[in-house]
DNA sequence: CTCACAGTGTTAGTAACTCACACCATACAC
DNA sequence: GTGTATGGTGTGAGTTACTAACACTGTGAG
């Protein structure tokens, strides 16, 4: 049971604590498995039963099944590009006002550092499927222009937050987002 | 130099065709670098030295100039995302012609292996570079709605060729890319 | 108390990558 | 020819992410 409750999410929480720190104050690169490990006090070995490899510890979030969720709740007969934008409108802001800093300090760490950048597809990806399956019906196989759909929208939420970092921060990532669904609405037949 | 002729042109070009052989007999995880350099004739540092690392074998390509260039040379008061999918309609054809399979292989092998389908994301993103740069006049920075549209013509280019490998090459990638655009198009107007 | 079991530690691997440095082949000067 | 750059390659030793096998411990149920 790698669940959410007990001394199991206690020391995953310690070893995701201890990678961050290590991480912003000396770069990726430059922090072993092992010193994550030790300072969390526990062995290697206990990192890897927690997260399958060290990108993981940065790169894995808990965010798809509430957007699946809040996608799906919106009216069926709404475009879906609305009902995607309207999941994350809804579900951002509450998150951006809790976690702002922490947010970007990982969206930052994420960006410069290659190893991490490269593997951001994987993340995108499960994003992608989380809107796929909130704008399917249950028990069926998404559509391919849903999956089109699903993963322009990615794009879009992926291009914001990249906006965002480049930015340094100074702009607030729901208006970023705002504009990036705007872009991405108008794709078709605005001007360039 | 690591360019496109003479002896490292040629270790290159056989190193890369010691890879597929060896990886579609046997499965990516299956082979280490240093039987593709030793089916190449050459040492495991040789092998580096052309490809900074083993996914780089499978996911580099070379496409992405040509479809800056097509984009680019399409008049600039078009839409974006229409000037973008001339350049791939126009450019997929030919390329499918002659190498439709060895095409398919690879997108395949890549789709099924984890460690290569996670860092999909990095190919796309320099596909998505070369489309900004099309769209952008020379010298100017991309906008953040081009950068957006760029990102979601790459997305719907991915689930094409995502969608051709789940259906197993029976279906016509040229039409499947046309479908997704479509679906791009249509997004923000039509019905779920 | 005992048993079950999830969580952890130890140890010993494999394989991707890096570094330092020496070697060789072609090419061009003389 | 002989030298001499230079780009390509080999050797060998090292670091680190990650895996496998197996033994240990603490906690909670009966």
């Amino acid at each position: 049971m790698d669940g959410r409750s007990g001394r199991g999410a206690r020391t995953r929480d310690a070893l995701r604590r201890s990678a961050f720190r290590l991480f912003l104050a000396e770069g990726y690169e430059k922090v072993t498995v092992a010193r994550i490990a030790a300072g969390a006090g526990v062995s290697h070995m206990t990192f890897f039963r927690h997260f399958p490899t060290k990108e993981d510890v940065v790169l894995r979030d808990e965010y798809d099944p509430m957007l699946e969720e809040l996608v799906r709740s919106r009216p069926a007969d709404h475009p879906p590009v609305e009902r995607v934008r309207h999941a994350v409108t809804t579900a951002l802001p509450a998150v951006y006002r809790e976690e702002r800093d922490a947010l970007y300090l990982r969206a930052r760490l994420i960006l410069r550092t290659p190893a991490l950048r490269a593997r951001m597809g994987e993340s995108a990806a499960s994003s992608s499927l989380a809107f796929e399956r909130g704008l399917t019906p249950p028990g069926e196989d998404p559509a391919p222009a849903v999956r089109v759909i699903a993963a322009a929208c990615t794009a879009a939420l992926t291009t914001a937050i990249t906006l965002w970092v480049e930015d340094e921060g100074r702009a607030e990532l729901p208006d970023l987002v705002e504009d990036a669904f705007d872009a991405l609405v108008n794709a078709a037949g605005g001007p360039s």
